[in-house]
DNA sequence: TTTACAGTTTGATGATCATCAAACTATCCG
DNA sequence: CGGATAGTTTGATGATCATCAAACTGTAAA
């Protein structure tokens, strides 16, 4: 995985309120938009934004259903991220350069 | 770990410059700040600021020796990051309430 | 003690960001 | 069609952020 793509997975978590969203994504199962609203308090266009920003990482998937708009998670994408960021940080160690 | 810590860590990594000085320390044995400063082309400001986000995460130690602070990444820390991550993800769904 | 080197702190600046209100789009129902 | 509900987009605003230059602190060497 690529460093910008690691960066922008961590910039979509990099939130406490995203993250928790994530996070509540994550554990249910097919919550739609306005059960977000609902649970976080934020308005319409701040979750809109929020999900947005959770779906171009890869983080979530969104799909259309009549009026609603339901949320699942994709657990490979941040099982991958943590394994790419594991090996880094586990990198066989070399003498620094001058 | 909780969802605070995550977020920390999270925005730690999440601009592309300090990932890379991340990489960097993670991959080099006693490195010191000097030689940042020369890979990544920023200021000696910019660098102590960076590496002073990665430290509040614990992601790195610093460790001073006469004129020199030496730099070393904490693995356990983005271990335990990744594995928290990838429980949340992978956590058992529940029907969601209205 | 003076000079030089390594790193930190401070203040400023332009960029990005989280949030809201309000306008807009899409879907459903009567 | 017209109204109601779900979500998106836009424009504005205050907050945070990455970066620099410059002043400062700490350490070694002459």
């Amino acid at each position: 995985m690529e460093t910008k793509e690691l960066a922008r997975i961590s910039k979509a978590l990099s939130d406490p309120t995203r993250l928790q969203i994530y996070e509540g994504i994550s554990a249910s199962k097919d919550m739609f938009c306005g059960q977000v609203v609902e649970k976080y308090r934020l308005t319409p266009g701040t979750i809109s934004h929020h999900l947005k920003i959770l779906a171009d990482a890869n983080l979530i998937e969104t799909r259309r259903e009549g009026q609603f708009v339901y949320l699942k998670s994709r657990p490979e994408t941040i099982r991958e991220y943590g394994q790419a960021l594991t090996k880094m940080g586990n990198k066989k160690k070399a003498a620094s350069k001058s």
